[in-house]
DNA sequence: TTCTTATTTGGCAATTTAACCAATAAGAAA
DNA sequence: TTTCTTATTGGTTAAATTGCCAAATAAGAA
């Protein structure tokens, strides 16, 4: 491919590619209202405890998460709140993909 | 896996995942700026139209882009501009991860 | 009509992703 | 120490993604 090697545009897509798998998202609210180690999450979510594991390093080379150890426990917690913001930003997109749908049935 | 099935985290996540692409990202910043067909980004891009006009209609299929016909010619843009402010959301992080780093060199 | 241009679609190969299980590491408790 | 719990890493497999080429489609122009 002719390579778009902005970093800037490369630094993104490497954020919104991690926020853009469900179970990924998932943490990420859960994170947001309180954080959670990996065995709390992993009941929450109904997936092995590696696959929610491996899904949090994503979160974490990207960026989005940080840790803390408490004894053989890892508290997972959002990096930063403007996560919350990118998120919610997308709330009028989804307004509109529904009143089109729903204007597409009459 | 144990779904997740919350049909707003799967809209949001196919949404993101879109996002999710340099190539795609790319477009998406360059349509915002201005309307553009396939031929124009395919140049600016330096890929395959076949490529490009696949990854089109994976934002299309998001419902992030909208098309107009104009002769033979396709023009796609923003369908929202809210997908602006979701990126904009994102520099705090980027600019923490940036301050983290070069804190780490030290 | 035929020719040309713009775009989409089909097909394929290479790569990446995602899920699980098993094994390992790191602490805490007995 | 050994044992138990929590989390991460390695390995494997199936599925999805991405890119290009080639073929098909669509809309004008000649």
């Amino acid at each position: 491919m002719g390579t778009i090697d902005n970093p800037r545009v490369q630094e993104l897509s490497q954020i919104l590619k991690a926020l853009g798998h469900p179970t990924r998202l998932f943490i990420i609210e859960e994170i947001a209202k309180q954080p959670a180690c990996v065995c709390e999450l992993k009941e929450r979510i109904g997936a092995d405890t590696s696959t929610v594991s491996k899904h949090l390093s994503i979160l974490r080379n990207a960026g989005l998460v940080d840790i803390q150890k408490a004894g053989t426990m890892v508290y997972y917690s959002l990096s930063c709140s403007c996560v919350e913001d990118c998120i919610q930003a997308l709330y009028p997109l989804i307004k509109l993909k529904q009143k089109r749908y729903s204007d597409m049935l009459q």
